[in-house]
DNA sequence: TAGATTGTTAATCGATTAACAATC
DNA sequence: TAGATTGTTAATCGATTAACAATC
């Protein structure tokens, strides 16, 4: 045991981290599916990275494979699902209860990775009261209570652009630790609240600039062709 | 003018690509304040990165600074929105018009970026025909009609789990280029088909980790000072 | 056993940070 | 002008890929 795993520490590479999210997914299908061994070469595949790499993230975790067998789903499976701390439960609360903050306050997966929405608020009157899946909206003026109540470190901004800022001081007043942002308003904050910023259209434009990229190729391809064999 | 650039390609390292999205949101909010101009050391405060990084990532674009004077922020925004394909205009459309499907529906956000939603389906006969934002919730039956009149390339999934593969499959065999996966469901497709997993959960793991990792350096520090002066 | 697959070390690649000359 | 800030080159850092010995 490493002094590092002694402390209760297991660091990793920012990169492997991401993806150890997209293992965990990929394992709890198979799981799913009865499916008891997997290769490398098959995550690989339905995740579309490479077998080296997949090897390479899985040699910072504990579960070790066998040549010619591959590993064992249920000890990747669980050794995930300890690390990503279905163990430690953390509250967090919702601000906004539009579209958006009903979708997460519906969203199933969030006991996966140790998380509960302890509550939902919005200053919408005709809102306040109404459920939200098993969420009762509440007013703002409840938010002190809550956060007190349930030790909230992580609140989700589910507003509009224009009352994010407000929003924000807010919870920073009444000590929240971390913002999980959904507007798309760059919140001022002092330095030490954490903030992520979900940009929804990140993603997006991400695709589109793939899609580009591929069509510019195909382009490139069918000129070099005309070139090379002119009429 | 470089050859790239006559191609009309303009490519940026990944990482600087992401962050182009966080300048691009940055300046239109200090544009709306009615700010002229900026230093790369605000920018780098507000988005938590440092100005070298800043300056790095403009170095990309045509946009230069003034020494002493900082960066017209118009300016910047005009490079940024051109970049970002407000001329190019993708149609796209969103399987299941539950919650995060109506709120993907009435983002405000997609024009800015060169996108229009063209179209949102379900397959529930009680959603069928009622309005989400400005659009009418259509059959599965449609799907066929409104890739081909739209010329739809994009399609986001927002159904469950359960039957994002079968969503998924039937996509593809229409044509469409790429899957905008919001399900937790790990899609089997054909290699050339790209795949955007958007996993909600990953930006919440992220701050969990963060907020973990700040109370151990908290606790090291305490218990550093104590080993260190002992009563 | 022979061949396939893992785990790990070394080499490469790409992104960030540091340094500094140019310039307003 | 002097000092602050940009733009760019070089150095460092971190992540991916390649290579290959270990082993089932």
């Amino acid at each position: 045991m490493s002094l590092e795993e002694r402390k209760g520490i297991l660091r990793f590479p920012k990169a492997t981290f991401e993806r150890l999210k997209l293992y965990h997914a990929l394992l709890s299908q198979l799981h799913a599916e009865g499916k008891s061994y997997v290769l490398s070469e098959e995550i690989a595949e339905m995740l579309r990275i490479t077998p080296e790499q997949v090897r390479k993230d899985f040699s910072f975790l504990e579960t070790k494979g066998k040549p010619k067998v591959g590993y064992v789903i249920k000890e990747l499976l669980d050794e995930l699902d300890e690390l990503f701390g279905t163990g430690v439960d953390e509250n967090i609360i919702i601000i906004g209860a539009g579209h958006l903050g009903s979708a997460l306050a519906n969203y199933k997966g969030f006991k996966n990775i140790g998380i509960r929405v302890a509550a939902i608020f919005d200053n919408d009157p005709k809102k306040i009261g109404t459920m939200v899946g098993e969420l009762m909206v509440l007013p703002l003026k409840d938010l002190s209570r809550v956060i007190r109540r349930f030790k909230v470190k992580i609140a989700a901004i589910c507003v509009p652009e224009s009352s994010a800022q407000q929003v924000a001081d807010l919870l920073v007043s009444h000590g929240v630790k971390a913002l999980w942002n959904f507007s798309t308003r760059i919140l001022d904050v002092p330095a030490e609240v954490i903030v992520q910023n979900e940009d929804i259209t990140r993603g997006l434009l991400g695709l589109k600039h793939m899609l580009a990229e591929k069509e510019r190729i195909k382009a490139e391809e069918l000129n070099s062709v005309k070139e090379s064999s002119p009429k």
